[in-house]
DNA sequence: AATATTATTTAGATGAGTCTAAAAAAGCTT
DNA sequence: AAGCTTTTTTAGACTCATCTAAATAATATT
């Protein structure tokens, strides 16, 4: 078993990976853990020791495959306690993830397995980000930016980029919701805004919303 | 907020009060967290300065009115957890305790408020312990042990005494389950074996057995 | 290539929570 | 009440995770 501090390092590495895929550097996980280099130097070292994590001076560190394993079972928890606050307890999207931050290292793989069975097998979470399966494996879909898409174009609304509790209540407010179908009527070439059918409602919407509002087309 | 090992312990001064209602001692909260005498001083001081107990040295330790409400708290939270556990997750209730104990250090009114909602404000967990409410306020009913009642008296039973994972599935193994009606219909003066019955069924237990279930009567 | 800048690591300190060993206080015996 | 036993506290050390400050390596600039 690993301590919160090193499941949540485990994380942020795991997450930092699609960034830096050559090896995340020190300062990037300093940033991502809000604290100091030092501090991620000596815990690297653990994390190393007990082959969670290759690493190298000064060449930054690589998950292992058993540490991208513990990532991911982690990432699997955080985001099924997402659903369960969603879906159960009526949280709203913006307020679960301080919550599931905690519940995430809880340690029963019998709880886990009842949960998901509970919540019926979810394969997102209330963002739109994948749940990986028993096994670690995720769901992946051909997922673009809305902002990529051209007037006429349509798709399921699968996530967000942003997830501020700002923009979600901007979202909230719009009745932009997961799983919404979108059609882009009207693409402004000028300032890239946007004039979408939402359930047959028309809204207008600026570039900023739509480079962060995640689509799943075809 | 306190630490992980601040809750436990203020949880198991709470228990012990029961037993030392002038004071618990060392030792007795030593053998209680598995730990060492030397190690409880040193808690017990932090505890003292953060005003949550009274603590007088060589006089053990009691509960200040601040210290009972967090541990009221924990309580609370752990038997909601156990709840959740065998209501929506089908754990047996020799198999929640472990998770609970990580459970109840999770930090979130609305969790815990939402949590309540869901699972219809019980009273009590799977043992037949009282839920506290938000308030702090247990519900106390009159409750016996099995072994005190004569032939011919009922009651329900509502808890364990000891609620060893052995015990609890000789329960599981003769249908006996909280919220049961058990009606005493011998009495064997010699070694105090009963002859009760359970929703229509008879069933032989002997002293030990029905010195370890508790029983409301009224 | 030498120098300046930035990134990373080392060294040493801190605080929470624990331990062992030893000292001190309390409570029993007789 | 003097001595013995048990309980409790103190003193000092250890681990984990963090910090600041200083040293070193890597990278960029001229």
């Amino acid at each position: 078993m690993f301590s919160l501090s090193e499941e949540n390092y485990l994380k942020a590495i795991f997450h930092l990976e699609r960034s830096y895929p050559t090896g995340v550097s020190t300062n990037a996980l300093a940033e991502e853990m809000s604290t100091k280099a030092s501090s991620v130097t000596d815990m690297i070292k653990r994390l190393s020791e007990k082959k969670l994590v290759a690493y190298k001076k000064y060449q930054g560190v690589k998950l292992s495959k058993f540490g991208r394993e513990t990532a991911v079972e982690v990432i699997r928890k955080h985001r099924l306690w997402e659903v369960f606050l969603v879906d159960k307890l009526g949280f709203a999207w913006d307020e679960v993830h301080e919550v599931a931050e905690q519940l995430e290292h809880i340690k029963s793989d019998k709880l886990i397995k009842e949960l998901d069975r509970f919540l019926d097998f979810p394969k997102r979470d209330p963002h739109g980000d994948p749940i990986p399966d028993s096994k670690g494996n995720f769901v992946t879909s051909n997922k673009v930016l809305l902002a990529e898409l051209k007037k006429g174009e349509s798709g399921i609304c699968i996530g967000v980029k942003d997830s501020s509790p700002e923009f979600l209540q901007y979202l909230d407010k719009n009745n932009i919701a997961l799983g919404q179908l979108i059609v882009i009527l009207e693409k402004e070439s000028f300032d890239q805004s946007m004039l979408i059918n939402l359930n047959g409602k028309e809204l207008k919407i600026s570039n900023v919303i739509s480079s962060n509002l995640y689509i799943k087309t075809s």
